[in-house]
DNA sequence: TACAATACGATATAAAGTTATCGATTTTCT
DNA sequence: AGAAAATCGATAACTTTATATCGTATTGTA
């Protein structure tokens, strides 16, 4: 009985959210399950499943209604309110985020980058960047909770530590290094949990050419004989 | 019989190697299980597993050697000459890779830059940025097989197919658009397949956020009590 | 030389996640 | 109005992936 909402889903679900919103604004309003599923890659029962675990009915025939399907998911998901992060490490990587446009029209606002390089310093700019060592003030005061890590990686355990001290809660990681919370806590009463996402392009490329050597010498998923 | 080498362990073997190349750069020899879990985020058994099934034997007491890890890890994803991809679409992202050096130490290297704005075009640079036009002979000639795209999601599917039929096998998809090879091969005798991974920041950060609110109000997959 | 400690290896078990099946219901077409 | 088609909903089966257990071998120490 009650059943989980785990992980791959809770991305799907953000996906159906995003092209839900597309859809209407198309002026669609009924969607179904096998439309919805090829549009995130995913097969019809999935999505029926998906569906029945947070609780959302369909008509028998008639499909699902898109803004029910969008007000329940916002729920589920959680207020979207304009979510806000900071981008620590103002590299190649790091001033790529900054520029990123796309992030507003997804309801996430970089409200600042930090590095301790003097020259990337400029608190005046659209998207202020500011000195490593506010950092802590800063999430404190602004109540920061999550940031994008992108530093170079022999620094990146050290400024991870800094940064869940400083109250962050959750870090998508740019870095190749595995960062892991326990660092941070090995104090004994150490309540603070972070959660990390690791984006690893190096690592997902090389793996894409494994992949793809695997198809030409005809093996794996496929025709095992 | 035959234990199969599935997509996660995949992923782990290529970080077991990443490691192990540190590792063997500062002098160690022999490494233990439990050691190479920590580093790359898994349990002493699941690194003994993945060994175990890419045919590889430690000393009963003394962990694994290294060399030998390193030397038979290479020979499972691959050979590991430099791999050579494009980058198609210049903009923010697309110029964010263009610029990251981590690539050179990690035998990745971008060949060439693909962009349809005249004022990106650079066939000068170091890594010359050409027309989308030129995309399809330049893959066929330099037998290009692998390709991030970071282009605009409203043309994402059009440029996608494009590449395919230009020989692209693999690609690191940046657009927020759900790629499908399908749309690619509606043709009958299509024997294209491509591979393709998603790199979707928006949603990661979105899915960080969902994770901590869940946290806070302690669910799923701890404490279920 | 014998015993204790440790870490590997293999099998077995469990948990997670996806797909398949089947009944039910509603809509549409004749 | 009646029949057929299509899609949802729930359970169950199956595949995939991870964990746990236990035996074994090797090394170090007494």
């Amino acid at each position: 009985m009650e059943e989980k909402i785990h992980r791959p889903m809770v991305l799907r679900l953000a996906r159906y959210l995003r092209v839900l919103q597309k859809l209407k604004g198309l002026g669609f309003v009924k969607v179904f399950s096998n439309n919805l599923g090829d549009a995130i890659g995913a097969t019809p029962a999935v999505v029926r499943k998906d569906f029945s675990v947070i609780g959302i009915s369909g008509n028998k025939r008639g499909g699902y209604l898109i803004d029910a399907l969008i007000d329940r998911l916002i729920e589920v998901l959680g207020k979207k309110e304009t979510e806000r992060i900071i981008v620590v490490g103002c590299g190649r990587i790091g001033s790529a985020l900054l520029d990123y446009r796309e992030f507003i029209r997804e309801g996430i606002r970089i409200v600042a980058g930090f590095d301790v390089a003097e020259e990337r310093i400029a608190p005046e700019a659209r998207i202020p960047v500011l000195p490593l060592g506010e950092l802590p003030g800063f999430v404190a005061k602004e109540e920061i909770e999550v940031a994008a890590l992108a530093v170079p990686d022999q620094v990146a355990t050290s400024v991870f530590e800094m940064m869940v001290d400083a109250g962050i809660r959750g870090v998508l990681n740019f870095t190749s290094v595995e960062l892991k919370c326990a660092a941070a806590c090995d104090e004994e009463g150490c309540q603070q949990e972070c959660t990390v996402h690791n984006v690893n392009i190096g690592l997902e490329i090389e793996n894409l050419f494994y992949l793809i050597r695997l198809k030409r010498s005809s093996a794996i998923t496929e025709s095992v004989e």
